[in-house]
DNA sequence: AGAATTTTAGACAGGAGCGTCCAAGACTAG
DNA sequence: CTAGTCTTGGACGCTCCTGTCTAAAATTCT
């Protein structure tokens, strides 16, 4: 099923054709039709099985805070490298793309996508954020905005170096590719000098 | 031929029938099959012109470096406006959507755009942000790293705020929503501080 | 007005995909 | 071994779209 997800995000929901899941899977044509009834329940049911998956990885990578208070930019360089290697992780790779590319046309597919996966780990990253403000570590006044600042810098930084996001599903560029870690960690450090304590107040 | 690209965008390549187009234009289907010979051709030739005015419209937001050295904030709020203004032009937003969806399927789509719209804007960004360093109006070692961080920033705050890109074509948000205006205001504020001459070298 | 060019509407063949049906084969259970 | 269930490959009807063709209508040019 996951060679499903595969054909969906190379050719689209309309250009895949049943036909080719099914020379891409150990099964028949007539047996897709069997379990499934219907071309858009399998691809329904396909988004479904691995949003679930998708939600469970990310959720994985966000929630590590440490119990004892850490040093922001070290703690922020691991979550961000955490992050980056679940958007790198070629399900969920390939997930976004499928949305992206099929949302516009399905906009429920955005809505679950939401719903399902951001909300929990957006309000899971602001609550570290303010964590790490209230500790003192960091001089917050809005967590939610500086979540999204986070958020823009990593998922920027992710972007731009994996070719507009086609990259990581086609060629999946290594974890540990240094180049991808200095501009990681480069965000991560503007990130905090942007909110370290003693500067202007962030506005 | 607007209508072409708005039907392409809300529909996709594949799922746009020639008749949709000639139903929306004031010609007949036998007439673009005079003028295009070809879906295809259609297709390329749309995305061409509309690639065209973007370039034109990207330009003209960015090329507006003063000869005296501005205060780094006040001007970066005014390029991250201007730039978020063609972000959310209907025919800007039309197209990047469009080259999201299709631009896995056409690979030469992307590279289209690369080499015809992101890299000479990109470039002058870059050029803008070195002579502010020069300037010693901030702090930067890798100018294109910061012209990075920058787009990043505006950018995902524009997406952050558009529900994930798509709104922008449905529902163009008004471009003086103060909700909008602010989350811009904040993230260049972030990348001012970040880069503020007088802090920890910015590695 | 008259001639030439373009546009139009409709029809048409060709191809492709979805969903269904069916009969033969394989696999499982008792 | 036998009965029942599931899978398989093939064929079929149906719909839809592309690209072509043709004759009539409209438009432009002289």
């Amino acid at each position: 099923m996951a060679a499903a997800l595969e054909l969906f995000v190379r050719q689209g929901y309309a250009s895949t054709t049943l036909e080719d899941v099914a020379a891409a899977t150990p099964v028949s044509r007539q047996t897709i039709y069997n379990h499934f009834g219907d071309k858009e329940t399998l691809f329904l049911s396909v988004i479904d099985e691995h949003l679930s998956a998708t939600l469970e990885t990310l959720r994985e990578a966000t929630a590590h805070f440490p119990s004892e208070l850490p040093d922001p930019e070290v703690y922020l360089n691991e979550l961000a490298r955490r992050i980056m290697a679940t958007f790198l992780h070629p399900r969920t790779a390939a997930l976004r793309l499928l949305l992206q590319t099929e949302g516009p046309r399905n906009p429920q597919l955005t809505q679950l996508w939401r719903q399902r996966v951001a909300a929990p780990v957006w309000s899971e990253l602001i609550g570290q954020l303010a964590r790490l403000a209230h500790g003192g570590a960091l001089l917050i006044d809005d967590p939610a905005r500086a979540a999204g600042h986070f958020v823009a810098l990593v998922n920027g930084t992710v972007w731009e170096m994996t070719e507009l996001g086609t990259f990581a599903v086609y060629h999946p560029p290594e974890l540990d590719d240094p180049a991808l870690d200095a501009a990681l960690r480069s965000a991560v450090g503007l990130f905090v000098r942007g909110y370290a304590p003693g500067d202007r107040p962030a506005g």
